[in-house]
DNA sequence: ATATATAGTTACTTTATGTAACTGGGATTA
DNA sequence: TAATCCCAGTTACATAAAGTAACTATATAT
C-alpha cells in the first residue's frame, strides 16, 4: 500500500511524456524524418505555435534532431534520435494495452 | 516514410492517457487503493479540482473503480480496475526507456 | 453549540493552447 | 524591377484548461 518511490529518472520521463501533443508528436516521427508542415497536418487541431513549442522541447532533451538541407526553398526535416527511437516500445504498451481494453462505441 | 496507419484504439488511448495527470494517477494508484486526499498529496501541484475531474473521467472510462465504505467518517477509496492494471507494461516502458536514457544534470 | 474529519466543489486567477494573420529569405515569374 | 510563391516558422489575440484558497455537506465527538 505504500507508495512508489519515486525515481527522479521516471518523473522526468513523465514530465517530458505527458506535456499535451509531445508523444502523438513522437509517435508520428517514429516510421521516420518529417517536415514541420507534414506533422502539423498529421496531427489533428495541433497549431504550429504549440508544434513549434514541442519540437524545441524535444530537441533540447535530445529526442528530436532538426536537419537543415539548404535547397532552394530550404528543407528542414525533424527526426527522432536513438533516444527518441528507443521509445517505440511505449507505443508498443500502448497499441497492446488499447488492442485488448478500449471498446469502439459503435 | 508513410505515415502510421492511424488505428481508432490507439487514438482512444492517447487522448486519454496523454492528458494532463491521467497517467500520473494511474501509476499512483497501481500499488493498490488509495483515497482521495492521499493522491491529491503524492502528486505535487495536483489540485483537487483536476483530480476529481480526472477521477471521473477515470471512472467512466472504467479504468478506475470508486468504493465508498459507509464508516465514519466515510471511507472512499479509488482503486484500478482490471483494465487499469493492464496499464502496468507501460510504466515498465517508461521506466527501462528513462533509466537508460535519462540524464540527471546533477 | 463548537470542533473535527473526509470528500469534495466553487469562484476566481493564472497558464496553456488554438486561430489566423504575418515575417523573412530566397528563387521564379511578369 | 517589382510581384509572386514556397517554406518554416512567429506574433498578437481569444479561448480553454489548470492552480489556489476558501467554502459546502455530512456525520460524530466534546
Amino acid at each position: 500500500m505504500d507508495d512508489h518511490q519515486r525515481c527522479p529518472r521516471f518523473e522526468k520521463a513523465m514530465e517530458i511524456l505527458s506535456k499535451r501533443w509531445t508523444a502523438l508528436i513522437i509517435f508520428q516521427l517514429l516510421p521516420g524524418p518529417q517536415r514541420f508542415a507534414r506533422i502539423e497536418n498529421s496531427l489533428q487541431n495541433l497549431s504550429g505555435k504549440v508544434l513549434s513549442d514541442r519540437l524545441k522541447e524535444l530537441e533540447l532533451e535530445g529526442i528530436v534532431k532538426r536537419d537543415v538541407y539548404p535547397e532552394t526553398p530550404v528543407r528542414i526535416e525533424y527526426r527522432l534520435t536513438d533516444k527518441g527511437k528507443a521509445l517505440a516500445p511505449l507505443f508498443d504498451s500502448i497499441s497492446n494495452w488499447s488492442g485488448e481494453w478500449i471498446q469502439l462505441s459503435q
